[in-house]
DNA sequence: ACCGGAAACT
DNA sequence: AGTTTCCGGT
């Protein structure tokens, strides 16, 4: 499981393709975990822009699941948890709105929104707004 | 589809 | 702590 990672996190720099920071990738207020986060595997998936499963949707951080079970599966994967499906991913999606991580945007099916705020102050709580946005980083950028 | 309580798991 | 599992309710 860790090797999985380890060799993830390899050719991540061996493409040379930083999709995101890489606090988006290691948590700084979780030390010593090398636990994977759900919200930390949506953000992988959506910086590769592979687009089946997930893609952005129109607003800043929001994000459409274009398939709910592959999506589902995918996490299960990830997890080694061979019976996820898009029932029990919705429930951990819906524990983030308390803790401010996600929100739901209403009307719109299978559409959630970051609040990439939260994020970023949960990470670095000497930042009170946006970070300093590179050109590769678009969907970090501060409305 | 979406919500959120409750209990269980790692 | 962060889910996973299950489920009754809207």
């Amino acid at each position: 499981e860790r090797e999985r990672e380890r060799e993830r996190e390899k050719e991540r720099e061996g493409s040379g393709a930083v999709l995101f920071p890489d606090w988006a990738y290691k948590p700084a207020w979780s030390p010593g975990s090398r636990q994977v986060h759900l919200w930390h595997f949506l953000l992988e998936l959506l910086g590769r822009g592979e687009g089946g499963a997930i893609t952005w949707g129109s607003e800043w951080g929001e994000f459409v699941i274009k398939d709910p079970e592959r999506l589902a599966k995918l996490w299960g994967e990830r997890k080694g948890k061979p019976h996820m499906n898009y029932d029990k991913l919705s429930r951990a999606l819906r524990y983030y709105y308390n803790k401010r991580i996600l929100h739901k945007t209403k009307g719109k099916r299978f559409t959630y929104k970051f609040n990439f705020n939260k994020l970023i102050l949960v990470n670095y709580p000497s930042l009170p707004t946006c970070p300093q946005v590179t050109s590769s980083v678009k969907h970090f950028n501060c409305v």
